[in-house]
DNA sequence: ACAAAAGTGTTGCTCATACACCCATGT
DNA sequence: ACATGGGTGTATGAGCAACACTTTTGT
């Protein structure tokens, strides 16, 4: 026996949703469909898997390819597999959701790949069912940042309270008060304060903090009640 | 263009991982796996995706054909997706985790499809990755449970409060206070008191609750924090 | 000197926990 | 009458939210 008889195979792609923030606005990684059909049109990034990869290491290998980079934070989100979803030939895709820090290669990405960044409130038409993914993560990275650090994925190895907490604010469309914030913030252990100061973005400038490694494994789990009152978010 | 040329089509499998509970004990439905490879090992209910469904719809049907119940809370989980994960031919597999009152069915089901309920903590070896499967539900269920009513799920119409403490100590492995837990839980509003009284687990008697389905579908979203510092779970 | 943003302090209140007692009933 | 499990009450403390002021520095 070398195969199951009798059973439909089916094309299995990876989705990527990309998340980025530049310190003003959280925004999203999109690219410009290289293929028929739909070509030209807005898209997230995927592909198929191949024969001898599992679905992270597609997911990965995809990443790599349009961005360049390794090592990024990544998350499987759901299965979309409605028999309809692509016009051509039934295509499951399993979607991931992933967190870059934006700087680290802002500027090659746009010539090579037709990439770009959009803020997550000015995102253009999708193909597909991309739209029905890229809001599924946003409740889901709503969902998750409640309770887990995750958000530090998004920023730069330093990074001053102010910034966090303009992240924060733009993840839940809300305004936080920062001296609860910045004093939550420090009593989960995670942050280490440096020296330097961030003089760029105010005058008096404020201090850089770097994640202290250990304590974000031990405490990625925990959880820690980032956001008050999160269950006033369904509204 | 009618097919994407040169991409690999895959078998695409569903597995469900269905939890019941007795009243005494958390169970994990298994099959007697019926076609080879590993026919007659114990095994997960699953089965392959047809042409023209999606795979939430093939989780349904299959737990409809192995159980005969329709209208179970089913969640997907995660893809399995290793290339060698089955030996015979390269399957993807999608998990849901499901939950099911198990007086609902107990006694027509093990004649039919040789399903029988196994005690979490007794399970036997099960095929393939079943088992990593069936680790990752429970993780899930602990984490979900503690911050949303769902273990409800697996209670029949009517229930008292001290089998569902018991539900609770049997996911986590603990001891609840009852006065603390019954307070907690009362609190959500999502319990309406019966007169009637259930005589049979104790001389006193419990009263009877029934669910207050409206408040249920507002709050099953809401971060309920149904267990005391969950964050010393994870031990 | 003034504006703008960073940083720190205090207080009241809510909620979770820990713990003790009474109640109803079958034997 | 007593053992068994069900149900209610209270006090303490931790943590969260609401709110006000001082500090630094570029212009």
């Amino acid at each position: 026996m070398t195969r199951y008889s009798k059973q439909t195979r089916i094309l299995v792609a990876v989705d990527c949703i990309i998340f980025g923030f530049d310190g003003e606005l959280l925004k999203l990684l999109l690219i410009q469909r290289g293929f028929e059909p739909e070509k030209n049109k807005w898209s997230l990034m995927g592909g198929f898997i191949e024969p001898n990869e599992g679905p992270e290491e597609a997911a990965s290998r995809i990443l790599k390819q349009l961005t360049g980079l390794e090592g990024v934070y990544m998350e499987q989100m759901d299965v979309f597999g409605e028999p309809k979803r692509d016009p051509i030939e039934r295509t499951i895709s399993i979607t991931y959701f992933a967190f870059i820090d934006i700087n680290k290669y802002e500027q090659q990405l746009s010539e090579e790949y037709h990439a770009e960044w959009f803020p997550l409130k000015k995102t253009p038409k999708l193909i597909f069912d991309h739209e029905a993914m890229v809001e599924m993560a946003k409740e889901k990275l709503k969902y998750k940042a409640a309770l887990h650090p995750i958000l530090f994925e998004l920023l730069p190895e330093k990074f001053t309270i102010p910034q966090i907490q303009t992240l924060y604010e733009n993840v839940y469309d809300t305004i936080l008060d920062k001296r609860n914030f910045s004093r939550k913030l420090l009593s989960t252990g995670l942050l280490i304060r440096q020296n330097e100061k961030d003089k760029e973005n105010s005058k008096k400038g404020a201090y850089f903090y770097r994640l202290d490694s250990s304590i974000y494994k031990d405490k990625f789990q925990a959880f820690l009640n980032f956001i008050p009152n999160p269950q006033a978010l369904n509204s």
